[in-house]
DNA sequence: CGACGGATGGGCT
DNA sequence: GCCCATCCGTCGG
């Protein structure tokens, strides 16, 4: 099988399935390579943290596409971050990157950077796209074409761990978020100030 | 290292 | 208007 096939076969499956898989993936894009150390999961009509939860927009409409394109989106008005669209076309699922290892081109990346230090330079969403030089014009991207922002196979971590979404309001306690267990590149969990207290309940007996 | 608050402007009700 | 899938500086331990 080739790398492309394994790739599209990579992303086919369910999109909580699909995410931790894209750990120890390569992200590639002008110069700069970034191995994939944290990703979230983002479904669709039964995701209420999803930005498709609410149906087609104008700025969503790449994760209703196929899957394998970047799905690029403003954050706070003045951050990008970028998804792979994963699973059957209209299933509108995607994988947040949320923050990588930077592996090559680690000169360029840390003038885009203003000097951040080497673990900083891609931990977190908008740092890993202003790293790889990412911005909205590559929403729709194909990453499995061979020109512009690309994607590859990569060995996966040894230890994989999961929990709740970063900043989220809605379905703040869906553990979607998958992570390199012990890679420091990871960024720290914050909770949303205005998501409901966590479910602390112990739902039957835990300790 | 963990916690907190302000900046910021497009997207959507 | 209100809402944010964030970042960075600045606290305190």
């Amino acid at each position: 099988m080739t790398a492309l096939e394994d790739l599209r076969a990579l992303l086919a499956g369910p999109v909580e399935e699909v995410a931790p898989r894209l750990l120890g993936c390569r992200v590639e894009h002008a110069g700069v390579t970034v191995r994939l150390t944290e990703v979230e999961a983002y479904g669709a009509g039964g995701d209420p943290g999803s930005h498709a939860h609410r149906g087609h927009t104008r700025r969503n409409g790449t994760m209703f596409g196929p899957p394998g394109r970047l799905y690029c989106y403003l954050s706070y008005g003045v951050h990008v971050c970028a998804n792979v669209v994963t699973g059957p076309d209209g299933s509108a699922s995607a994988v947040l990157l949320r923050a990588g290892e930077v592996v090559a081109g680690e000169g360029t990346a840390t003038e885009r950077r203003r000097g951040a230090r080497h673990r900083d330079l891609a931990r977190g969403p908008a740092r890993l796209c202003q790293a790889l030089g990412l911005g909205l014009d590559h929403d729709g991207a194909d990453l499995v074409g061979c020109a512009g922002p690309r994607l590859r196979v990569g060995p996966a971590p040894s230890a994989v761990r999961s929990g709740p979404r970063v900043g989220l309001t809605a379905a703040p306690d869906r553990p979607w978020r998958f992570w390199e267990d012990g890679a420091p590149t990871v960024s720290p969990y914050r909770r949303s100030p205005r998501a409901a207290a966590p479910d602390s309940r112990p739902s039957g007996g835990g300790c």
